[in-house]
DNA sequence: CTGTTAGCGCCTTCAC
DNA sequence: GTGAAGGCGCTAACAG
């Protein structure tokens, strides 16, 4: 077997034309059935495969598309990668992984290289300190698909796939609401202005108080770095107030779970003293003693949505491309952390 | 700015050749300064980049490496790729990213699909049912680098990265004993003999016994399927014995995690009357209530000098590919759940 | 139904 | 120092 077969190969071993070997090897009508058969035939015995990358020049399609996310070993991320990989592949393309670490300058040095390569399109969750929009302009200006997922930005002509965590909020909030819970605080990010999730969660929850007439009280809103640290400040706060909470919201299993430790040393129980629900659903959520409710963000569903999305916008001519922005509804898993006895 | 500039429209634009751009945006020695800046400027002008599919054509040279595991939604596989990532990244090399979900058929298929894809080397965890090797030999052929980690098989040629399984299983052993433990029992996974990890592991495991003094028991060592329920059912099998142990080695955390939470409703004391270690040191582990002792695999580590690897072997000739075979020692992370007050 | 020609964008001899 | 020509592997248009 030669070390690479072509079909200018296989057309001297036949006494054919390439052309003709590129015919009968694409199944195109009008090609004999006699040399179809013939052509396949020594194609297996030459070994040959097309190669992609010569038909990726003269197509100008290269068959991969660039995925870019903060890091990829996340269970999130990792899930949504899993998501898109699968949905892509079986269409004939192939997934390029990038990471930004939350570096604006990683995300337009990935997007410039990702451009370079050639890819069809780029799905990317939003660096949350993105300050410089211009380079999502270079993208659309080479006419090549764009679309944000989990994170977004608004951008004329750019879709995208999120989750609606307004709602995320508000069915976090209103379950404790309804479990009798009174005094809900909730614990919310630092430092994620420019993708703004944290401030839908937000919205949800004080929607959700004011659908159940309570008033809303701006000393039970923490706000914190995302991490377990973060957590057991915020829990320290809270215990210093006149009102004390009997429930907590937070909007990261992360800080939750700090929390958490933070109110065992204090002998505070949950969920009698304290009912709490988290966000994300982290897997370590269900593997705690007192297992955690969470809102679950379906990372598998956003992954396959975005690259439906982007499937869709090929289909369109480069004129019409309409900007679509799905919305996902989060789930609400319920454990033992908010069931008060 | 037009949608793609290429060398031609900067040439023309200079009225100079195509073959003087590309050498001036090289750097190629002989051309003159003016000419360069001259280009560089007008190349900066037309927005212009180049088009690596074509370079890629041209070289042979894709600048892709393919990189194929299970799943990629596992925190253990996000970790090496994200190394391997980190790895390449900086040398101008693009993952892209395959998942088996442990179907041979699929390790097949993405093989296939990454090898015309023209890929400049392929990173492969093995699946676990791998029974027809040929695919390999076809690779090799193709003088594709092919690099395994994590699981390997014996393949001539074949370099891998992978982890020291028979340390691990002595470690985690030997430190149990160490604590004063005299009946240590063994959890091992079924269904993974391809590959065989937990066969190393289950080795190491009798020589600490060995190297001790203490007689090997075949009833300790429980086979069961790798999951939570696994360990469910691990543990009601020990507690039969009349020689019940009094710590366990698991040689995967999540068949741990469920032998605890029956060890739990059975009120048997972690770590005291059960010290019990894990593999993997999956997320989990450090944010129980009794935060478990697992043997780390140092993923990152796997994906970075699975990269490594890989670029050696680029720089060698073709004939002279050297053999080399990676094994990295594990390393010990003991927390609460094996240490005895 | 098949062969010829041309070109995707780039680089690399070979002349000049 | 620069230009012209050819080719990486494939396909599409145009003849025949």
């Amino acid at each position: 077997m030669k070390e690479k077969a072509t079909i200018y190969d296989i057309a001297k071993r036949l006494n054919i034309s390439a052309a003709t070997v590129s015919r009968a090897l694409n199944d195109h009508s009008k090609t004999s059935e006699k040399t179809k058969k013939l052509v396949l035939k020594t194609a297996e015995e030459l070994g040959y495969e097309q190669n992609r990358l010569a038909l990726a020049l003269k197509s100008g399609k290269s068959k991969n598309i660039g995925v870019i996310v903060p890091r990829i070993d996340s269970n999130f991320f990792g899930s949504i990668i899993r998501g898109i990989e699968e949905e892509l592949q079986q269409k004939g393309y192939h997934v390029m992984i990038c990471q930004t670490h939350e570096k604006e300058e990683k995300q337009i040095e990935n997007i410039n290289a990702l451009l370079n390569a050639q890819v069809d399109g780029i799905l990317l969750s939003v660096t949350k300190n993105t300050e410089d929009t211009s380079i999502f302009d270079r993208v659309l200006q080479k006419h090549t698909p764009l679309i944000f997922f989990d994170r977004k930005i608004e951008i004329k002509g750019v879709s995208s796939v999120t989750i609606d965590d307004f709602k995320g909020g508000y069915i976090a909030t209103e379950h404790l609401i309804k479990q009798g819970c009174k005094h809900v605080a909730h614990l919310t990010a630092l430092g994620y202005q420019s993708v703004n999730i944290y401030q839908g969660r937000l919205e949800g929850y004080k929607q959700a108080l004011k659908d159940y007439d309570i008033p809303f009280n701006e000393d039970l809103v923490i706000p914190v770095k995302n991490d377990l640290e973060g957590g057991k400040l915020a829990i320290e706060t809270l215990l210093k107030l006149k009102q004390q909470p009997d429930a907590i919201f937070s909007s990261s299993d992360f800080m939750l779970l700090g929390g958490i430790q933070e109110l065992k040393l204090r002998g505070i129980n949950v969920p009698n003293d304290m009912a709490v629900v988290g966000f994300s659903n982290e897997p370590f959520t269900k593997f705690l003693e007192t297992p955690i409710s969470s809102v679950d963000q379906c990372p598998l569903e956003i992954g396959k949505y975005a690259a439906q999305v982007f499937l869709e916008q090929l289909d369109d001519p480069k004129t019409i491309k309409i900007e679509k922005n799905l919305i996902l509804p989060p789930e609400l898993i319920i454990r033992q952390s908010s069931l008060k006895n």
